[in-house]
DNA sequence: TCCATATATTACGCATGCATAATATATGGA
DNA sequence: TCCATATATTATGCATGCGTAATATATGGA
């Protein structure tokens, strides 16, 4: 019969965690009253919220330099061109902006508006909640052995390119 | 600074392996000359695939009652409003078909058309293929354990529901 | 200086999924 | 029989990501 239960299959249990885990955070980013952060918009204020404590521990206080579009891109793991949108829709919802970059006329700089730096602590409770939540009755040693076989995957994959 | 690198987040990893799979899975079907079966097409695929076999097993040779598209939405845990599009690019790409449930004048049967139950086994072997490439270096025990977590989540988050 | 090549963004179309609302049909009582 | 409620599908719009192609600018030699 070759039947497969579902949940035997790493790649349907894989997607459909992605799915829960991500209509999750939505959730509790609602319950903090951050409709205006979208769970893909993670990685590029990680970047940035990352970028800016660096700036203050060097003393450049208040410098903000801003990110290049394609450097975050890179760091957030995502293609340039799911980049155009990402930001078209963090700047919409007023957490970014974009500045012509004053060195290369090609690019672009993107900074935290005011309102992107201060969502930080509450994101970060957020995603906290989202985790806590969905990851309770799972053993630390059992947590470290996820993470490394899906680490394993990405390193496996990417071993070509 | 409360900096956490990328692949110490679980969201992270997960929301990025499924992506990662499902790219080597489209890869894959490619490979097997099966363009007209994206990767979403795999659930349903799969629940009709079984549900043939089990008409077969029974001496309903022929018989092919179809499936509700609800019940398929069901056990392939998809929302009925995704569905529609769902069923509607595969039937496009010859793969399935409707018929009006002589029973229920609400519902739609779905079938397999011949296409569809000619591809099976290549659609298996491009799933092996993915899941080999994608799961090397990973011992059965680790991918016991990394089953067993995402199982759970699953489990945590549904809890409620 | 000038061109071939590389890099940074954007534009466009497609695939996937969700939520909400509309529509049609069933179904279980009063 | 008739209505309130439940179920099955579809329609619409949005979020997210990708691939390909177009455009602008940089850059390293000839």
């Amino acid at each position: 019969m070759n039947y497969i239960a579902p949940t035997d299959c790493p790649y349907y249990l894989i997607t459909r965690v992605s799915l829960t885990l991500t209509s999750v955070l939505k959730r509790e980013l609602a319950d903090n009253t951050l409709e205006s952060v979208k769970p893909a918009y993670l990685g590029v204020l990680m970047c940035l919220w990352t970028d800016t404590a660096m700036g203050e521990m060097l003393s450049k206080f208040g410098s903000d330099d801003g990110m290049k579009l394609s450097e975050l891109g890179r760091r957030a793991g995502l293609e340039p061109s799911s980049m155009t949108g990402l930001i078209d829709r963090m700047e919409r919802d007023g957490l970014v902006c974009r500045t012509d970059d004053p060195v290369d006329r090609r690019a672009q700089k993107i900074h935290l508006t005011e309102k992107g730096a201060q969502v930080r602590d509450n994101v970060f409770k957020a995603v906290d909640g989202m985790l806590g939540k969905s990851f309770t009755g799972i053993s630390p040693d059992q947590m470290d052995v996820a993470k490394q076989v899906l680490r394993q995957v990405l390193t496996n994959v990417n071993k070509g390119s």
